[in-house]
Formats: C-alpha cells, structure tokens, sequence
DNA sequence: AAGTGGTCTAGACCACGGC
DNA sequence: CCGTGGTCTAGACCACTTT
C-alpha cells in the first residue's frame, strides 16, 4: 500500500480511536512526519487526501484539526457509488427484479459511449432499509467491459465485484439530479402514491482510463432519502 | 498568484480556447513542466486541482485527458455556494423579503455554534430565473463574523462581499437534502401548489479557519431546479 | 519571535499502458 | 522497451497565527 494512504488510514483511525469532534486538534506535521518515519511532502499529500474526504481540515500558521458533522444517516453523495459508506449501520437489503443481457435504449447508448446494437447488461432492482423501500434502480452496463454479471453478485454489491472479481478500476462518475412525481409503476414500487414527490439521480460511471461501464437511473422515496455533500473551497 | 493556481487557469483557458471534448489529451507533463517553467510536483498539483474541479482525468502510463459532461442549466453542487458559476449563463435575478438583525433560532444557533443571545443576521430572498422563482432562502449570519450586510449587497452576491468587502476567506461547507412537500407559504412564494414536491437544502458555511459564519436554508422550485455532482475516486 | 502549515524545487525510482 | 504519470525525499523559503 502507499505510503500516504496508510498514513491516511492510520490518522482516520487515530480520530476514531480518540472519538475526536468537529476543531480537535491533530499532531503538528512535525509530530506526523517523525512518528511515520516520512518526508513533510507525504505527510502533507495525506492530510490533502483526509481534507478532499472531509475528514479534516488545515489552517495554516494553526494547526490541522478535525472536520466532522453531526447528522447521520445522511446519503453521502461523493461517496460515489452510493450508500456502503455512508449508510452501513442501517439494515440494506435489496431485491432483484429483472437482470438480462440486452441493446441500450437510446439514453443509455449515448451515456454509455456504445452503438445500439451492442450489448448491455441490464438490471432493474429494489433496495429496502429496515424493510421499508428506499430506491428503485435501473442500470445499464457497457457488456464489453463488465463481461459478466449474475443475480448472486447483482444482489450484493456489483461494484465490488467489478473492483475486486473483475480487477477493473473506477475512476469517477457524473451524477445528475432532479425533482419530480412519481409515475404509478415507481410509486407502486416505492409504495408511495401516484404524484407524491420523487428525487431521480442520473449516474455515469467511468472506469480510470475515462471509458463509462455503467449508466443508471435510481428513483428515490423521498420519506427515506436525505443526501449530504461536503465541499471545500477549491471554487473560489 | 501561486504558480500551480495560474497554471490551472491557464490550462483550463486552453481546453476552453480550443473547445476539448472529453477524452481530448492534454500536452504531457514533460512538456507543460517546460511551457510554464515549473517542477514536476507543481504541475502535477495544478493537475490534481484541475481533476478534483472535475477538468480532467490523468490515466498514468497513458496522458491526461479532458473530462467534461454534456448537460447545461445544471447546478454544481460542489461549487459551494449554489449558482454563480453553473448557471451563469442565466439570467438570474434576485428579490430581498427581509433583512434584519436578531437572535437565532434553537437551529440556526446550533449550526453557527453561537448563543441564543447573540446576534446574527437573517435575510430571507427568493432567486428567479429567467423572471420564474427558482428559489426561496433563508440564512443567518454570525454577526459577530459577518459584522455588516445591507439591502445592496443582499440583493447581489453576499459571499462576493464576504471575500472581497471583509476579506475572509471561505473554507469548507456542509450540505444537506431532502425532499418533501410545498407548505402554503413555500408554494406561494414559488408560484407553486400546496403539497408539490421541493428540495430542501440546508447548508452551513465555514470559514478557513473553520468558523461556522453562514447557515442557509434554501427551499427549490422542483421544476426549476436540477444539480450535478461529480466524484473521483478516492472514495475507494 | 516562535510555531505551524503551504509552496516549490531537482531528482531518484516506481508502475502502468501501448507499441 | 519506451513513454507517461505517480510516489517519495530533503531541503529552501514563504505566509499566516499565536504568544
């Protein structure tokens, strides 16, 4: 493992460990560069890391301190690929309606990258927290990249599959959200009413060499759904 | 300016002078290390500032590449503090219901970290688009932070004032969603019915220093309003 | 003035992709 | 094998905060 990320671990432990809060101070870069035995640079690079995670955050001539917030429960939406993270602690289920080797729809074919007559994976599933529906999903996966899929792995999750059967590399994802109603079949889904309100999330998601392999569309119940972002201020 | 900020600049005037596409390749570091006449590291930190903005993408062994959506009037929700930049091409145009100074609510007061008994201010806004409401707004300011505001600057750009007017500098925000239903209040402000769906956003501004300054509910016109946020993997 | 983080350099060596 | 990006170092110097 890299050295800037063991030490990244190893001071997200340290903040766990110590149940640190929002402002705690962490050692001074000094402390860190002599306690793990590197240069200021790596040190730095992992401090760099923990402060795009919204782990912690510096202030220079200050001191390095701790950045956490209180809510929980909160979807974290730069957590790509969904809710591992952010959402663990609660009960995820979540069952599969439909998994078939197919051609993209129009949408899919463009956000996708491929041609109409390629073939995609295509999966339609329910997630539940506590038992209760908390999203409906349909994704389409480029069949030349994810060569392979079945219900056992499109019931956990797919993406460790990919990271860790397939040996492929994630990159990064676009994610697009809007606000609507319900149609009947999402609703009858969610078991929600027609026109209630719904949050549709677009997501694209690239391999490390930019190519995109998924393209899916989650609607969520809205009674079970708040989402959190963490920004930092490389936006002026 | 620091040499790997101009240097990011510079490289996103490029891609935008010659109009890249995503997948488009950037010169290579050998070359831009030669063309700004800088070390390897500091083009390398303006890269990894341009792939965190979501410029681009480095695929090592390979080059660096463009990154870039297709969709447009979406709103960025990493560029903290809501619009200027996504929408800007918009005609957005803003109306002041109130300005005031008193005293937090319980909430407002928790998430500035201040007391019940000190002073913030509180606006309350609606933003249009294109003449049609986009949002209604309601923020508290530390005044103890914050020490002045008038109708002038919060019918314009507050946290244009915040930076350039009192010279502090924006660190780090905290954003929270939700979805639900329209009060009678909310929907008459937004030209809307009782009961339609709204995102609620709520969100909490820090400065560098890690100071709470700015706490912010912001309610959206559901048709109006669609947001993007794109990740990189460091999430694992 | 002392403490602490931020920028920048020059260079060594490593890891991955593509020819 | 070569081109290309990624990691890591040691050290100089700078900028902001705290005492």
């Amino acid at each position: 493992m890299l050295k800037y990320q063991h030490i990244a671990n190893e001071i997200e432990k340290y903040i766990e460990d110590h149940a640190l809060k929002q402002g705690d101070k962490l050692p001074v870069l000094e402390k860190l560069m002599t306690q793990f035995g590197v240069s200021k640079s790596t040190v730095t690079k992992s401090l760099d890391l923990l402060e795009k995670k919204g782990v912690v955050f510096q202030v220079r001539g200050s001191g390095i301190f701790v950045r956490k917030h209180k809510r929980k429960g909160y979807i974290n939406l730069l957590a790509s690929q969904g809710f591992k993270n952010s959402l663990e602690e609660f009960q995820l289920t979540s069952e599969v309606l439909q998994l078939k080797v197919t051609k993209p729809t129009q949408e899919a074919a463009v956000n996708l990258n491929v041609e109409l007559n390629q073939d995609v994976y295509y999966v339609k599933r329910i997630r539940y927290i506590h038992g209760q529906p908390l999203s409906l999903e349909e994704s389409y996966f480029n069949k030349a990249i994810i060569t392979y899929l079945n219900k056992e792995i499109v019931a956990e999750s797919i993406f460790n599959y990919i990271t860790e059967g397939l040996g492929l590399k994630i990159g990064f994802s676009d994610t697009f959200l809007h606000i609507g109603k319900l149609n009947e079949e999402e609703a009858k889904y969610l078991e929600l009413e027609k026109d209630e309100p719904k949050l549709e999330m677009e997501s694209v998601f690239h391999l490390n060499n930019g190519q995109p392999f998924d393209f899916s569309k989650v609607t969520y119940n809205y009674q079970q759904s708040q989402f959190f972002v963490q920004a930092s201020s490389y936006s002026l």
